[in-house]
DNA sequence: TGTACATCAGTGAACGCGCGTTCACTGATGTAC
DNA sequence: TGTACATCAGTGAACGCGCGTTCACTGATGTAC
């Protein structure tokens, strides 16, 4: 599976001929050039039939057909169904997570202006970023945020783009912390005037948890765009459980939204949207 | 459609003969008895079957067979593989209803005593009694709040069991509210002391979608929950709003724990969602 | 209470479809000398 | 630069499977007189 997954992306290429050493960057020949071609056109025909049909719908034959090709060449390319769904769902993460980290960086740009608020205007256009993706790409946003597709486990290499998103909303918190752009820090339980978010105190577990889970952040080598630092910067656990919330929050509104849930009562659901974001921003602490 | 969604439930009773009145109550003959105890058992194989497939993987010639019965047998009781969906959801949508008004009456009964605080004890049972449901029947979740079902198209008949869980919260907050328990009322924007959410004010379209909702509500002949008054007790945009944003964190946060978006992180839940739920409850004005 | 007829449940065969995957093969592309 | 051999892409046929739905049929259950 691993070897696999190396496959999926570039092909042929990057992998080890018998006889010689490991070949570098791009591929040289007209075959490992079609190859990779092709690697990339089954791909993107997959996923133009994932518009239509959903995930389960997803057929090699199909892919083939669309493609002019007899159904048993794609396993030159993908060696079953699977992968090839893999291929997608990785792709749908890094798309939607690369989508994320446009809007912080474009918010950061626009809001260097502006003193204060640099962090709450990432976190706010991540969040509206997100949705408009969802909406733009609703079967791929299915496909990873949906229900699990029986009989289909996700393998490791889904781990990591998967958790760009919410790495990407981490970041912004983690710079917030450092501007002291945080309504509230770890030790100021209550700064009354300034309008902080009224939720009760961590109880042990779980600020032991999410410990656990900012020790395991600060390790890996993944702490997302933090500038260089060697050392990931401190978060309170209070602050990182209360993004988990607003995370499961974001989410869950766009679920209902793509889903179905909203039909009669809250459509268009922009400005409910905009709302709940600009709350939950809040109760995570930003401000 | 709508003459099969009535032969869903009670198949053959409640229909008319060609020459006579239409039959009243429960099936008398033993045909009809066999009738509607078919008509359930093949609704419960079916959802057997979901357990272990998944919604699409749902199929008609596999339920027979487990029944002991050719395929063809069952278009006798339902009229095609979409029916016996729509039968399936339509469960799962009352079941999970249910769930949520038991709890919401039992914690009525058990707080009681106490003065205060009623209201939101309601609605944390309601919401921890729907985690625990959706946790026991992942699948019948899935089927509701997961992706749709490519090609299905669910039928009017869906509409009012999918509204039982949230008006069983809007019927929460109606009593919270005539009880003086919600912590900012529509004319309070900021009582201090006592600790309300920090939340912005509502934008206009906003309003407006919630009061058209509201009087929806109170227009409509299935008010949840509050007994008798045939007047719709009042509730403020900003709650409702408020509370519709806390019922989509709650389902987003079921839905990561279910679709495993949590594994390796906040796993168990159980703290952070009994954290997430309370935080929740404060932010809708429950105290 | 008994008979004649109508209604209905369940059968078995069939239609027509699509799927994932394997396998022996051919012809083209690449490599070593 | 040219030839001999190895690698690889794509073909076409086949295996074995399962599905939803239709239809003419038989036998049992129900109804009217």
């Amino acid at each position: 599976m691993t070897q696999h997954d190396d496959e999926l992306e570039v092909p042929a290429a990057g992998r080890e001929t018998r006889a010689g050493a490991p070949r570098s960057g791009a591929p040289r020949t007209a075959r490992e050039r079609a190859r990779a071609e092709l690697t990339r056109e089954i791909k993107e025909e997959a996923r133009r039939q994932l518009t239509k049909t959903g995930a389960d719908g997803l057929s090699l034959r199909a892919v083939a057909r669309e493609l002019g090709m007899v159904s048993s060449a794609l396993y030159r390319y993908y060696p079953s169904r699977d992968d090839l769904l893999t291929a997608l769902i990785i792709d749908a993460y890094n798309a939607l997570g690369e989508t994320a980290e446009q809007a912080i960086a474009g918010a950061g740009a626009e809001a260097g202006a502006e003193a204060g608020g640099a962090a709450r205007a990432q976190w706010l256009a991540a969040c509206h970023a997100i949705r408009a993706w969802a909406r733009a790409n609703p079967q791929e946003y299915a496909l990873i945020y949906g229900s699990p597709v029986p009989g289909y486990r996700a393998p490791e290499a889904t781990i990591a783009p998967a958790a760009r998103v919410p790495l990407a909303f981490v970041g912004v918190l983690a710079r917030a912390a450092e501007a002291g752009e945080l309504a509230e820090g770890p030790a100021a339980p209550d700064g009354a005037a300034a309008g902080p978010p009224a939720a009760p105190p961590l109880p042990a577990e779980l600020g032991k948890q999410a410990a656990t889970l900012l020790a395991a952040l600060a390790a890996g080598p993944a702490w997302p765009a933090v500038p260089d630092g060697a050392e990931a910067p401190k978060l309170a656990p209070e602050v990182l459980t209360r993004a988990v919330i607003a995370w499961t929050q974001l989410f869950g509104m766009v679920s209902f939204e793509l889903f179905g849930q909203f039909v009669g009562s809250f459509e268009p659901a922009d400005t409910l949207f905009a709302y709940a974001v600009a709350s939950l921003a809040a109760f995570a602490g930003l401000r």
